[in-house]
Parts: structure tokens; sequence; C-alpha cells
DNA sequence: GCCAACGTTGGC
DNA sequence: GCCAACGTTGGC
């Protein structure tokens, strides 16, 4: 089957492509998806998909870099710790109501390509991540990556 | 810090 | 099943 390419946004303050950076090779659950139409999107992401790191809630948002899923979804164990800022009081082992994927740091891009630039641009007119600005996993085309790869060079 | 957009909850 | 109240996201 083809891969698919995904955006998805995260705080920077709370966790950023330089932390997934760190990660290396090991990669990390990108855990925390507390919205249904966001884990749909989850749970269609095959190992091997691209994702596009957004960075949200901070100076300069935009897109910063890369990265790839190395696992696809399965059951979010934070949603079961009461202790997780993530805990779901209507999950349970059985049942659990939230997904995470894993992916690993793949590049930074030379440069951001920023959300004011992703407004200005009219190929990228139809992104998710402007017709639903609150989504935080969204589908991106194979159209749009291209505009974006060549806008961060 | 403000506030618009919009998803979720819960009473009825 | 409707819808008001409420909470969260995220740009500015």
């Amino acid at each position: 089957m083809t891969t698919a390419i995904w955006l998805l946004k995260t705080e920077p303050d709370a966790f950023s492509l330089e932390e997934l950076a760190a990660r290396g090779d090991a990669g990390e659950p990108w855990n925390g998806i507390r919205n249904y139409q966001a884990r749909n999107f989850l749970r269609q992401m095959s190992v091997g998909d691209s994702v596009l790191v957004y960075h949200s809630a901070c100076k300069v948002p935009g897109v910063v870099g890369e990265a790839v899923v190395i696992r696809s979804a399965y059951p979010d164990p934070d949603a079961l710790e009461p202790n997780s800022p993530y805990f779901d009081a209507k999950s349970t082992p059985e049942a659990n109501r939230w997904s995470v994927v894993d992916v690993r740091y793949v590049r930074h891009f030379r440069r951001t390509v920023t959300l004011q630039e992703i407004k200005k641009d009219e190929r990228l007119a139809g992104m998710a991540l402007l017709k639903q600005s609150r989504l935080s996993v969204s589908p991106v085309t194979e159209k749009e990556y291209r505009v974006l790869s060549s806008l961060s060079d």
C-alpha cells in the first residue's frame, strides 16, 4: 500500500521536534490525543507513513520538520494511569477509548514553514490544518507535502 | 491575556 | 435528540 502523509501538532513547550530528535531511533509515543477525529486519523496510520511536525501555541507557529511512523496505533496507556494528565476515567484495559502511535525523528526543515506562509499560499488553501484549526492530527496530500517541502528550503 | 471556533457534557 | 453551558485549542 502507498504511504500516507500526516500533520501532527505539538506545543514545543511541552514536546518539541528537538526533543523527538534526542530520542533517536527509539522514537516516542505520540500520546495525549483526546479528540475522536484526531484519534481516528491516528488509527489510519501505517508504519512508514510520513509525519510533518507542526509547532503550535508558540512564537512562530508552523511546520518545523519531519518524522516517520514506526508503530501503528495501540491503546494509550496514559488513559489508564490515574496520575497522568491524560487519564480518562471512562477508559478501561478492555475498552480504552484512546490510541497512540510511535514516531521517530527524520529531519528538521532548513527553515520553518510558518502558518502565515501556509495561509498566504493558494496551493495550500485546501489544507485540513486551515479548515479545522483546532484539529491536532490531520491528513496531508502528496501535493501539499511537495509545496511545504519546497517552501522549507 | 483575549477571544473565536468548536468539541463535549448533561439536563430535560 | 436538542441545545445551553462549559472547556479546550491556538492564533493573535
